[in-house]
DNA sequence: AAAATAGTTCGACGAACGTAGAACTGTCCA
DNA sequence: TGGACAGTTCTACGTTCGTCGAACTATTTT
């Protein structure tokens, strides 16, 4: 098995797509995705929104990020690395993924400026 | 009272209108309201997604809508209309509620297609 | 072969969600 | 004043969600 199984791209759907990106762990993860190539699920932890949860946990975001077509999971030896489904969420939802990002980021940077 | 409270532009959450747009029924409540000016809450009901809903969860669905930022509800003598706060919303998270709204449209349209 | 590493799956728990009916509030009309 | 009408609020229900720890699988290293 090279790839993890996710839907095609015709079957993805807006409202399941919506709900994984309506938490702010897993809009977290999916913006460090789409600065980066790929990344492991171990890199995944040291992220913000994901501090302090457990593998599990982060796990089962993967999951709901997988199974809604959001990013794809393949595996590299003995980790397995993720990668934003781009292409496909574009083909499908035009500048949808692109909106999201610009507001995750916005949201992410004024919550950087309250802190200092 | 003129109109129901919500939340102030700059304080629109991404995760919230993520959230709030995650429900097919509230997905097609939105992708009315971007067609006509107002509607009032009976006409809601008449919605192919919400057909069959009872008063008290049409009102639920509007008053998530309200919170999160995306609707806004004022009174009209012994009714309610509700519109879509399209300026805001592209204000806080530019080109988002068009992504939404292209996307909804398109699986509405293509659902309507396999029905027939 | 054994230990270490990376991640998944399982069972559980409290919180939140979508739904509904019944009772309530406020507005208009006769 | 009394209905009729339009929505909201309350309470309740089953379901799903986010989280965790523990046990498991699979790959690499020693």
């Amino acid at each position: 098995m090279r790839e993890l199984p996710g839907p095609a791209v015709e079957d993805i759907d807006l409202a399941s797509v919506m709900h994984a990106l309506a938490d702010p762990s897993r809009l977290q993860t999916v913006s460090a995705l789409a600065d980066t190539s790929d990344l492991c699920c171990a890199d995944l932890g040291d992220l913000a929104g994901s501090q302090g949860l457990a593998k599990s946990t982060r796990s089962h975001h993967l999951r709901v990020l997988r199974e809604a077509g959001v990013i794809r999971t393949r595996y590299d030896g003995q980790r397995k690395l993720v990668a934003l489904r781009r292409e496909d969420l574009d083909a499908r939802f035009p500048g949808l993924l692109d909106a999201v990002l610009v507001g995750a980021r916005s949201e992410i940077a004024a919550a950087a400026t309250v802190d200092e």
